[in-house]
DNA sequence: AAGGTATAAGTCAAAATAGGTCAAAGGAGG
DNA sequence: CCTCCTTTGACCTATTTTGACTTATACCTT
């Protein structure tokens, strides 16, 4: 029995399929009334559906010409550490271990020399003073963050 | 469907980018007839998109023979980005104003474009979600960081 | 020179637009 | 009935659009 949900999902999917580039912008309001759902419900999906886990990337924006962009990730062919930090959410990741990280990506050559040096200046402890307790979560997401927009990249 | 203030956005740009001498002059009743809309929009685009962070200066003239002009600020000199860090002790930094501070950084060829794009998305509120309230200190504190790191680097 | 009028831009806040969050209610299968 | 997933709705936040009111400058008339 196909819920809803499983539809809209089936539909993203398809246009997505059916993009060059494997990029679809829409909108939240459009698609909840071509399913005649409340508008959360997209919410729903995306949250469940299209998680970066999954390979995927959803922007949006709100306000007069807002949208949902969801990207999907070429993320199956690529290498074990993307794989893993794209599956990261909630995790920690110290001062010590983000640093390891950077470094391997440099010798892989995900990463330059240069934007290592600076991913680490900013991945330091020092430049995440204000967040105290929670700053090896904090530096799991802009790792997370920095691996998906690499990933991004194609 | 992007919105009205993209496409103004749009058009001074390449009004801009054809100018020699990056400046440009214009009247606000103009602009606001050839968009359809009201003149006061106008003001809200030069508000939210052509703003000091990201290199522009908006003088104007009111009365007979009124004006608006756009100044796209030359590549600054190094000392600036020095100025920018020594009083940003405590400041905010708006995730609009990082990413303003990181195009003209790419611009100045400070950073390459890879390094901005990589730096604009650890900065993003996305990835700064656990800080929440704290966001904009933090992004500053990044911002801050990256630019010790490049200083450091001479 | 003073004052009035037309012209043009500025300000500010309300309304409109659009997406986000969260938690409660509903429903299917074990 | 218990659990998990789905559906729904009330409330929240972000961004843009609109308009009423204000201020500045030029020009013309006296």
């Amino acid at each position: 029995m196909g819920s809803k949900a499983e539809d809209i999902e089936k539909y993203i999917l398809k246009i997505i399929e059916m993009s060059e580039n494997d990029t679809v912008e829409l909108q939240r309001t459009d698609l909840s009334y071509r399913f005649s759902c409340v508008p959360s419900q997209i919410n729903y999906v995306l949250n469940t559906r299209f998680t970066t886990s999954r390979g995927y990337i959803v922007e949006s924006r709100r306000g007069g010409g807002g949208y949902l962009r969801i990207v999907k990730l070429p993320i199956s062919r690529e290498d074990d550490i993307l794989r893993l930090i794209a599956d990261s959410e909630g995790q920690e990741l110290s001062e010590t271990a983000a640093s390891g990280l950077i470094g391997r990506l440099v010798e892989e050559d995900v990463l330059t020399a240069r934007e290592g040096r600076l991913m680490e200046a900013v991945l330091k402890n020092s430049a995440l003073e204000q967040t105290r307790q929670y700053r090896d979560l904090v530096r799991m997401d802009l790792v997370r963050a920095l691996i998906l927009a690499i990933l991004r990249e194609k």
